[in-house]
DNA sequence: TAGATACTTAGGTAATTTATTAAGTATTTT
DNA sequence: AAAATACTTAATAAATTACCTAAGTATCTA
């Protein structure tokens, strides 16, 4: 999932698709790139979860999966989290010992 | 950024210094591994602004920069933010136009 | 000062990722 | 039915990434 956000083509598909669902070639016209390549971005969007898709006639029609992007909101939210906390304790640690420095 | 959290033994260490300042070896005695990856690990980490480190005597010790891990955050939540309002957009446009489905 | 500790650097291999071209297939459009 | 459209598949090639071992360097510790 951060290995699907890891390569600018795909973010640049996700955020196409945060605008609204779009075609392959769609997705595929803002990056400078042949249409193979685009696909393979697809294919590990759409296996990291971040993106669905389904085909109607010619045409495959892509969306944005929110939950995915929630989860990896999430995993960084909470690390951030505990980090704060971990500043805190800090600062609790910093106060109850001032006389032994940190680093 | 992303690419930096893409890769499980960095995030396993990202994990450890959510919970406070750690040395390299703290960092790699978890992960089944030699040191001279786990500086490489390392140095990704600190190219991507997600990691900082200085030497004392013999010791480095590592610890995280929360300003990355807010970035990353910040990434997602507005795409989630813009997709979440897209949704709104497309209700809207769903209750003005019934009888057009939108797949 | 000799040895142990904690990285660091260098160099090289295997796996993965990213991209390409060429050649399909399935659907409209004309 | 013929041509155009919108992907798809396959087979490579180049670039990155992830690892490792071997051999340093700089600090402690005894």
């Amino acid at each position: 999932m951060f290995q699907a956000l890891a390569d600018p083509a795909r973010r640049s598909m996700v955020d196409r698709l945060c605008h609204g669902p779009a075609s392959v070639s769609e997705l595929a016209e803002p990056l400078v790139m042949s249409l193979p390549s685009v696909m393979q971005h697809l294919q590990m969007l759409e296996a990291s979860g971040l993106v669905r898709s389904q085909k109607v006639g010619r045409v495959r029609t892509c969306r944005i999966e929110p939950a995915a992007l929630r989860l990896a909101e999430r995993w960084i939210g909470e690390r951030r989290a505990y980090w704060e906390g971990s500043l805190d304790r800090l600062g609790d640690y910093l106060d109850a010992h001032p006389e032994e420095p940190e680093a």
